[in-house]
DNA sequence: TTGTATGCAAAGCGTTTGCAGTGAT
DNA sequence: ATCACTGCAAACGCTTTGCATACAA
């Protein structure tokens, strides 16, 4: 069975407050505070276990390592914007993806990220 | 000056001649019967090489090593098989990608990977 | 001849794991 | 009193790098 520790606490609370998705060694600054001698062992052993819980989801940007984010926001994509560098969540999702698979390929599961630039920071030099 | 050796036609050939993006031990093995005693630092430091003269394409999917493909396919997404975990090509992009982004949000490019089994693997657990 | 390219082995780096001690239940 | 959780340090897998040699030019 499953227990309640206080390393746990602060790892949940690190994530759960960051504005936006957090890399291990990230969490493990956050959470170090409220946790003191936390090692990054445990950082990736909470992290996978969440994640395996499905209380957290695993963020992975091409050539980055893994941040990790709350689950609670339900199956979404990201837009990751080339002058800010920050990472939008976008609700909407393609409803065809399946179909251009091709044929006796079954889709089960897709991963997207837009890159462009958000609103704040306008349209590409034009 | 740049020059021209056994290994790295062998490491040219083995991925112009792959149906998909190989990884670097996959390249390895692709190339050492064209270079006996290729080693891997040879590999990894010619792909490093022949990506940053733009004739490969690096392709990464989330928590996995680079892959690396012709830069000469042109636009194409993939498919990864949770079997046999290959990676291939897909020439079909959807078209309203841009659509479901955020108003006010210009999109430039994008990254999309679909997961599944792939024809030879079969449907899943049927 | 010149100096780039190579193979080998060691070093890096982020992540995982073995183990004995700690602490939640 | 259990036994899951933890910290530490070693192990790990992939990638890079130092160095002396090999070889394209």
């Amino acid at each position: 069975m499953e227990r309640n520790t206080r390393q746990r606490d602060a790892i949940r609370g690190a994530i759960a407050q960051a504005a936006r998705p957090l890399l291990p060694q990230e969490v493990l600054d956050a959470a170090r505070p409220l946790a003191p001698g936390l090692s990054i062992a445990t950082v990736y052993r909470t992290l996978r276990l969440l994640v395996e819980k499905g209380a957290l989801h695993l963020v992975v940007l091409p050539g980055e390592s893994g941040r990790y984010e709350p689950a609670w926001d339900g199956h979404h994509h990201h837009f990751k914007c080339w002058r800010c560098e920050r990472v939008f969540p976008i609700s909407a999702c393609p409803a065809d993806l399946a179909s251009i698979a091709p044929p006796g390929f079954s889709v089960e599961r897709h991963d997207l990220t837009l890159y462009g630039r958000c609103r704040e920071c306008g349209p590409p030099s034009a």
